[in-house]
DNA sequence: TGGGTCACGGTTTTT
DNA sequence: CCGTGACCCA
């Protein structure tokens, strides 16, 4: 049953509409209701787009969608990620760029690794994060690395921007796309085919965006295109809720939507169906103090619950071991282990939660940290598999062409590179007689390389005409298994291996005409989410748990420094929203922990509690930073003599406090008492 | 080429 | 603290 706002919005037809829904109230169903509604009326399926941001969302959706459909289709409604939608145009209209559309997507660790590379061979020393930033934000705001070479003032920008450069040249000649190319390539090709433009936005003539607070300016300037004939643009979304701004999302295109499309319908679902009073009550005492916020206040339909509890330990190991004991507890009184979660900012605190898990005997999942497709063996065969399908692919046959061990070293690789000309590595090796290579390098290279290049084949052969049959040609020319059973940590490898084979079968099953390319491009699009399993509890970073709940729900590490995670550009509204989403995951028990104390990397260091515990009225006290020191890092700050300058850190100096201070470059020690606020 | 030791630096979050 | 990379010797 909706409720009246909820009924509103789900039968609203066309024209613009931003649903602003709260955690809780009932956002999915509303959308699915929507979509239900709209087929009702006799709009074909395949002209609707639903777009989300995991794969789990679309996939939940599709399921509630059908279920609420009466009739059979033959076309099921299109709902998938942003990237997922990407994806799908790029392989029908890559052409269009002048480009192959058997291209292989990369994940973020092969970004890194790339343009590491590219940073040595240009001999630049910049922080890899720092470079890897640059890049995305260029591509994201359509600044190609020629104007980004122009623009760039700074010599830190000039260098990364040869390295934005030589990337891109890269990615195009190893016919590779990354994450961001997945948005902006489609939209750079409808920008430039006003044809194709007008095509597309008709056959989706309704389109639906969930987590809309999400979404970046491509995604936006891509919604624009796809809309270019027509105004059905339904977003839903929570600006309190928007928790990716470092990833580049901007808050901007929710708070603005109704400025950017004229004849906005706005429907408010403030109801929540999710959280005992107690819980919403918490929560918006937090956001409240967050000012860049369209603002609502979130009313609980639940009642009445416990009050939200704090927990409060010595240090880390105490934390986990509470924790456990609790947990024992609400499983012996009979609570499934699928309702319970443990929350934390940063990943590194997982640690000392796993042990005290461990130590309790409560079983656990661990949502992300390393992935599952991160881990090395993983990445060797995927690395193997997008060789068989893209022999362009020069990145990922140079991780393989010595794994396992074919004495291939460095410098075989250097003459090789030297030698091959335009062509990639691959091509190289497989037109190249043994004699012109044994010339090149060490006859031994050169029969190992040789003999590399025939199994390879053998494998290309084996996956073009029968796929399922290709792990067995794989491994018995390979024989990846064999070599990493001779390592140390081998049988945990072997497992990995098996599951991942277990993986591609599985999607063979289900779709037996899948290719090895297209199998290769959904695992880069799987997130995190997708592996949840019931039976177990599950600890999970809060960014992983957007969209989900759990009746009891414990959040570690309230503590300044690690929640809010202060850090050189820390947006503190954006650390309280991360909070205000973590406390709306829970239905009924909430449990905020902090310690005096935490270890953390290799030094014990000392915690003040969280602000956000006294925003949220769990505390009193005076004691939060604002109020323990008159500055705080990164304020702007006058000195008599050396003007103006920004605080970088601040140290206690018997009962003041000493800042370090950046006077345009030259950095000096201060007593706080000695300078003044700007 | 490959295996060993040692110094250093770093993760906040992810499609 | 841990993992990576530089450097050295067999």
């Amino acid at each position: 049953m909706l409720n009246e706002a909820q009924l509103e919005a789900s039968q609203h037809i066309d024209g613009p509409m931003l649903i602003l829904a709260g955690a809780g109230s009932g956002k999915t169903k509303t959308i699915t209701a929507r979509l239900a509604y709209l087929l009702s009326l006799g709009i074909p399926p395949s002209s609707t787009l639903t777009l989300t941001f995991t794969n789990k969302a679309a996939s939940e959706m599709r399921q509630r969608a059908l279920d609420l459909i009466e009739e059979e289709m033959i076309h099921p409604p299109l709902l998938c990620t942003f990237h997922k939608f990407g994806l799908m145009f790029l392989k029908f209209h890559m052409q269009k760029l002048g480009r192959k559309n058997s291209f292989v997507i990369i994940d973020s660790d092969d970004k890194k690794r790339i343009v590491k590379n590219l940073m040595k061979e240009h001999k630049i020393d910049l922080p890899l994060s720092f470079v890897a930033t640059v890049i995305s934000n260029h591509k994201n705001h359509l600044i190609d690395p020629q104007l980004a070479q122009e623009k760039a003032e700074m010599p830190n920008y000039k260098k990364a921007t040869k390295i934005y450069e030589a990337y891109e040249d890269w990615l195009l000649r190893n016919n590779l796309v990354d994450f961001d190319d997945l948005l902006v390539l489609p939209y750079k090709i409808l920008r430039d085919h006003e044809e194709l433009r007008k095509e597309t936005s008709e056959r989706y003539q309704y389109i639906m965006v969930d987590e809309y607070q999400d979404t970046n300016d491509i995604q936006f300037k891509l919604l624009q295109m796809l809309c270019d004939s027509h105004d059905n643009l339904c977003v839903v979304g929570d600006d309190d809720q928007s928790i990716y701004g470092w990833r580049g999302a901007n808050v901007k295109n929710i708070i603005e939507f109704a400025d950017n499309f004229e004849g906005t319908k706005v429907v408010k679902l403030q109801t929540n169906y999710r959280s005992t009073n107690q819980i919403i009550n918490t929560s918006n005492q937090l956001i409240e103090h967050n000012r860049n916020r369209l603002g609502k206040t979130l009313e609980s339909h639940v009642g009445e619950g416990e009050d939200v509890a704090l927990m409060e330990s010595l240090d880390e190991n105490s934390e986990a071991s509470k924790i456990a004991k609790e947990i024992k507890t609400l499983i012996a009184r009979g609570e499934s282990a699928d309702d319970i979660a443990v929350l934390y900012r940063v990943n590194a605190l997982s640690r000392s939660l796993e042990e005290g898990l461990n130590k309790e005997g409560v079983n656990y999942q661990l949502i992300g940290g390393v992935r599952f497709y991160e881990r090395a063996e993983i990445k060797d065969i995927i690395s193997y598999l997008r060789v068989i399908a893209n022999s362009s692919d020069d990145f990922s046959f140079k991780r393989i062409i010595n794994k396992p061990k074919r004495s291939i070293g460095a410098k075989t690789i250097e003459k090789i590179e030297g030698a091959k000309g335009e062509s990639s590595l691959y091509d190289f090796l497989k037109q190249s007689s043994k004699k012109s290579l044994e010339k090149l390098t060490s006859k031994k290279a050169a029969s190992s390389m040789k003999q590399l290049i025939d199994a390879l084949e053998l494998c290309k052969e084996e996956a073009n005409k029968a796929i399922y049959n290709l792990l067995d040609v794989f491994e018995s020319n390979i024989k990846l298994k064999e070599y990493y059973a001779t390592l140390p940590d081998g049988r945990d490898r072997i497992l990995n291996i098996d599951e991942f084979y277990g993986l591609l079968r599985d999607s063979i099953t289900k779709n037996p005409s899948i290719t090895l390319e297209e199998f290769l491009n959904d695992i880069s699009l799987q997130s995190d989410q997708d592996q949840i399993s019931g039976e177990q509890i599950s600890i999970m970073t809060i960014h992983a748990s957007k969209g989900l709940e759990f009746k009891h729900l414990f959040i570690i590490g309230c503590e300044e420094e690690f929640f809010p995670l202060l850090g050189e550009d820390c947006n503190i509204e954006e650390e309280r929203r991360l909070a205000y989403v973590a406390m709306t995951r829970a239905m009924r028990n909430l449990t905020l922990s902090c310690v005096d104390s935490r270890f953390h990397r290799g030094r014990r260091k000392h915690l003040k509690k969280s602000r956000f515990l006294k925003e949220a009225g769990l505390i009193e006290g005076s004691f939060t930073l604002e109020e323990s020191s008159e500055f705080k890092k990164g304020d702007l700050v006058k000195h008599k003599i050396f003007g103006i300058g920004r605080v970088q850190e601040v140290t206690k100096a018997g009962k003041d406090r000493k800042l370090k201070i950046n006077f345009g470059g030259n950095k000096k020690e201060i007593l706080s008492s000695f300078v003044e606020a700007v």
